[in-house]
DNA sequence: GTCGGTGCAAATGCTTTGCATTGAT
DNA sequence: ATCAATGCAAAGCATTTGCACCGAC
């Protein structure tokens, strides 16, 4: 049978993607701004899953002061350039994650323990265009979560 | 090539579940309130995905006096009993649905209408249980979300 | 010099909670 | 009778917005 998942990241040349949002802004008629730039570096910089109180520390850690507000507006941004997606978990707060030039990116939660992990499975967005192409949909994206118990959390309880 | 989904819902038996939460309140040492199985009942009534805003309208239609903040209570205890989920779309309210003796139930967005469609498919299942299997894990259920367009949607704007 | 952008603080809107009262067992 | 449940209104919290000032083009 073959390897459903291939598990865990591989780094991604990140360079092109300021000349990608750039390219994004400028086609909107908006401007490229110190602040907007910051955020976008800040998200690359974590490279994986982040939330939006999240990056509001990564970039105070590296001396950025953007206001909140501009952070949430520049997620909105990103999302319409197609640079990052949302990825929800709960309905407490918005997970984000970078996904320009990259596979998709599915994940598991262990629902002992709280674990998570990344993997990505090719089988998946094989079987996702298949299920459009039966309905005339044509797919954009996905999202998809596993529930499920770690080895760690199999532990018997004490 | 087989079959990748089985669309749309078959109506199934919704005679034990009110006896599988009262079961399960009565496990915890909580009661089996007039106002739980009012919420149960407006639940099951909509057999699809629901938000707690629409099942209050659903309750009031039904002439239930049940308060939001016992809704919302109810709502956790189900979850709690395994009878419905949470299905996230959007970070601005949760949606729910019922699951409880139910195959998986997934759904796909169109990114330009909104438009809902839900579909169920044995195929994923498998995938999911492929991936869990070969890291270990137990699975216990799972989300998943195609954002795609829609035939309609593929319109040429005007 | 023009708009659009920013920060701040206030506003929003879904969800949760404290508390006095009510009700299931 | 007891202990949990309910309803109400207030509180929480992530996210959004109005507005006066600032800065990219």
């Amino acid at each position: 049978m073959k390897n459903p998942i291939t598990e865990s990241p591989k780094k991604q040349p990140t360079a092109p993607l300021c000349s990608v949002f750039r390219r994004f802004l400028k086609s909107k008629g908006l401007k490229y701004t110190i602040e907007r730039a910051d955020v976008l570096d800040a998200i690359i910089a974590r490279d994986g899953l982040f939330e939006a109180e999240e990056l509001l520390l990564e970039l105070r850690r590296r001396g950025h002061r953007v206001s909140k507000a501009t952070t949430y507006r520049t997620i909105h941004l990103l999302q319409d350039a197609g640079i990052i997606v949302q990825a929800l978990f709960d309905s407490k707060q918005a997970h984000y994650q970078l996904i320009y030039g990259k596979e998709p990116r599915d994940h598991m939660v262990c629902m002992k323990t709280g674990r998570l992990v990344e993997f990505q499975s090719g089988e998946l967005t094989q079987l996702r265009d298949r299920i459009c192409k039966q309905l005339g949909w044509t797919p954009i994206g996905h999202r998809f979560q596993i529930y499920a118990v770690s080895p760690e959390g199999q532990q018997p309880e004490r």
